[in-house]
Formats: C-alpha cells, structure tokens, sequence
DNA sequence: TTAGGGTTAG
C-alpha cells in the first residue's frame, strides 16, 4: 500500500492540475484506484476539487463511490462547489451539508471548517439568506464556543452584511475579542458597499479604530467611501498612506482612487493614478473612461476605450456603458452607433436596458428623436424608469412637447413619486410660452399627489 | 493536516 507522504508526491497528482476534460479526469481517477491513492484523503481531495471545476456530477459519483468519506472530503467538495459555482449549485453544498450534520458517525461532523464557505453561498443569493441564519444555531450546536474560530466569525460578519442586516453583523464584530485584518476589512466593506445612510460616515469611523495595520483592501473601502461623501481629503491621505507604507497600487486600489478623483473633480489626478499603474484590466480602464465621459472629455474617452481594445483587453458590459454614455455627452453620434453595434456583433455581449437607456440619450440629445422614438419602440426589453426620464430630458431640449408628453405619460407609469418628471414637462410647455400647460402639469401633480421639495439653500 | 473568510467600475 502507498505510504501517505508517497500519496502527496505521486505523479498521479501533478496530472490532476493539467486535467482539462471529463475524459483526463475519468483516466486519472482510474490510476488513484490502481495505484492504491484512493485510500488515502489526500489524493482524493485533489480529485474532488478537480472534478467539481470540470463535472460536478462526476465529482458527486467520486463522493458517493467513497466508503465513509471524511469530513475532510465534504469540505472540500462544498468550498470546491461554492468557488467554482459562483453559488448556483449552493443547493448541493447544502445537500452535503446535510449529510454531514445528520450523520450518525462520531467521525463525521461539522467543524469550523465546513461553514464559512456555506456562509458564503448563503449570503450571496437571497433565497438562501433564512438557511444561512439557520446556519448559524448551527454553528452554536456543532461548535465549541470557547474555540471561536476566526473564520467562522468573519464569515458570519459576512453573511449578515451581505444579507442587508448591517445591525446584526456589527454587534457580532464587537463581539469578537480581537477582530483580524480580514475581519476589519468585512465590516469596512460592508459599511463601504450599505446604502444605508451614515455607512459612508461609519467607514471612516471604523478606520480611525482598527486595532490593526490597514493594508489595501482597508484602503479601498476608505477610498470608496470618501468618493461617495466627496471628501476629497480624505481619499488623498488614503493615497499618502499607501505611498508611504509601501502598500502596493493595485487595480482595486488604482480604480476606487481614479474614481474618487474623477468624482471630485481632479481629472488630472485621476489620470496620473491611471497612467502610474503597473497593470490595468477592464475595470480601470472603465472608471478612466466614466471620468473623462463626466467630464466632457468624449475624444480622449473614446481614445482610451480603443487603447483598451488594442491592449487586447475584453470590454465588458460597462465598458460600453460609459464608452457610449462618452460619445453621448460630447455629440459623437456615429462614433456611438458604431460602439453600440459592436457590443453583440464584435464582442457577443447582448446589450441590455441600460445600453438602450445610452443609446436612448445618444440620439435624442443630438436632436435625433425621432430615431430615438424608433429605437424604444424596437428595443427587445421594456424601456425602465431612466430611459424614459432621459428621453423627456431630451424632448426638453429640443423642445419636442408630443413626445415629452408621452415620455411622462410612460414615466408616470413607472415612477409616480418623482416630482422631478412632472418638473421636466412643465419646463418644456415654459419654454414656448403654453402657461396654460404649465399650470395643468401643476394640477396634475396636485391630482397624483406628488410634491416638489422646496429647494434649501447651504449657505446661512 | 493537506482545506476555510475580505476588495474595483456600472
């Protein structure tokens, strides 16, 4: 029998790693039982996590084939499922799952190993968001409270923030005696990411009182956070802070800094941290882009979109977003139409509401509206809230009242709330002089119950 | 004894 440090070294398992096919993964599972490697659990774990990238069914049938397979081996194959699924499959994690914690063998039960994975998968989709909480009286079952184990609680940090219950996950942090880097930066990161108001606030909050030495993922919730509150300040110490402690510019920390500086302004910054970066992928290259478009910049828009392309990147869907919304906001029209075609017939991507919503708005804000109209009315997907909002904008512009008035007929449809629809109409009766309309859009108002907010000066 | 938790743009 193979002794188990020959197990670890076999030649069997340098193979696994080259296996791309249910064939290679068939011929290399036939030589671990040759060879003898399927008694010992290393080997098979190997083949478990292959097989679950490459035939989950497949690696199911190994689990099944083995005679009492150790809690080790239900790991495995549940963290395999949950990594390699981007949790679609969180169905079987949790039918394994279930066969661990009903065993009836001493030998198989959950440890701290089994749930941050599931905890994972829970908090991803909200379907499994309540099996997520019965996850955790399972924790407190299966678990000895005195070993509170790091990952389990950073996991559950996790869960509850990415199940909206921001509350919940907070006061299970200030539970933990000695939170760990990661764990500080779950908690930033949910702050970061909440919409709730005051997260923005509480991340930087939060930073001042890290027990520990942030390090780039800190950073980026910090960075994100001072974009969205325009403190301008803020986010440049986060930059010092980087450039001093030698933390590295990484595309995480480069795109949320190109953001911070396109949103408050500094374009030039922006593109300094754009052009210092050692590796760029699409997501940088989209923020660029966002910023230039905001800006007005719509040439050097475009001419970073084709540098993207002949760095050989993959544009992604916001990639076209922000390229058209570019060409949208500068008047490049063809230059849009031609992007917006490339999206499906280059690039394979099927545009979606929002790319319609861009092309929408490239083609009314030039004045096209009638090709604008045309274009909603083939559109494959119902026209939302946004599309309609920007084409009325656009009616307003060019002054277009039938076609404004059917934008809000479609907007009131969708969006009864927004005073701001009922505002852009009667801009545009204002604007050729029909006060008689005008005062009817007010009644409408009246009648929809709606109320414009008085605005509110800042300054005392 | 080999495994497990955190990050970007729209």
């Amino acid at each position: 029998m193979t002794s188990p440090s020959t197990s670890k070294n076999h030649r069997c398992l340098n193979l696994i790693s080259k296996c791309i096919s249910l064939q290679n993964l068939k011929q290399i599972h036939c030589q671990i039982i040759t060879t003898g490697l399927s008694h010992h659990t290393y080997p098979l774990s190997k083949l478990l996590h292959l097989s679950s990238t490459v035939c989950l069914t497949y690696a199911l049938s190994i689990l099944r084939q083995i005679q009492n397979p150790s809690v080790f081996l239900y790991n495995t194959l549940i963290s395999s499922i949950v990594s390699n699924h981007n949790s679609t499959k969180t169905h079987l994690a949790f039918a394994l799952y279930n066969q661990v914690s009903s065993s009836r063998s001493n030998l198989v039960r959950p440890n701290e190993f089994t749930y941050p994975s599931l905890f994972k998968a829970s908090g991803f989709d909200p379907i499994w968001h309540r099996h997520g909480r019965a996850l955790h009286a399972h924790v407190l079952k299966f678990l000895e409270p005195v070993n509170h184990d790091r990952f389990v609680e950073a996991a559950l940090v996790g869960f509850y923030a990415n199940c909206g219950r921001l509350r919940e996950a907070r006061s299970l942090f200030e539970r933990i005696r000695e939170p760990d880097l990661a764990t500080w930066n779950t908690l930033l990161a949910a702050y970061a990411n909440s919409e709730e108001s005051e997260s923005d606030d509480e991340v930087l909050r939060l930073f001042v009182r890290m027990q520990v030495r942030p390090n780039e993922v800190s950073l980026v919730a910090l960075i994100k956070s001072c974009a969205s509150l325009g403190e301008f300040w803020g986010g440049l110490w986060a930059h010092v802070y980087l450039l001093k402690n030698n933390l590295t510019l990484n595309q995480f920390v480069g795109t949320s800094l190109i953001d911070l500086y396109s949103k408050c302004g500094c374009l030039n910054l922006a593109r300094q941290v754009f052009d210092e970066m050692r590796e760029r992928d699409t997501s940088c290259y989209n923020a660029m882009i966002r910023g230039l478009a905001v800006h007005g910049f719509g040439e050097e828009a475009i001419e970073l979109y084709k540098s993207l392309i002949s760095k050989g990147l993959i544009p992604d869907e916001a990639t076209f977003v922000v390229t058209i919304s570019a060409c949208s906001h500068s008047g490049l029209v063809d230059e849009g139409l031609h992007i917006f075609h490339s999206m499906k017939e280059v690039y394979g991507i099927e545009p979606k509401v929002e790319h319609y919503g861009c092309l929408v708005d490239l083609l009314g804000r030039s004045g096209r509206l009638e090709e604008a109209e045309q274009c909603i009315k083939k559109m494959p997907m119902k026209p939302n809230a946004t599309l309609w909002r920007s084409f009325l904008g656009s009616a307003q512009i060019h002054g277009d009242l039938e076609r404004g008035e059917t934008a809000l007929k479609h907007l009131l449809g969708l969006e009864l709330e927004n005073s701001g629809n009922f505002v852009l109409l009667s801009n545009i009766y204002a604007g050729v002089d029909r006060w008689t309309d005008v005062e009817k859009t007010r009644e409408l108002m009246k009648d929809h119950r709606v109320n414009k907010s008085p605005g509110i000066s800042t300054i005392n």
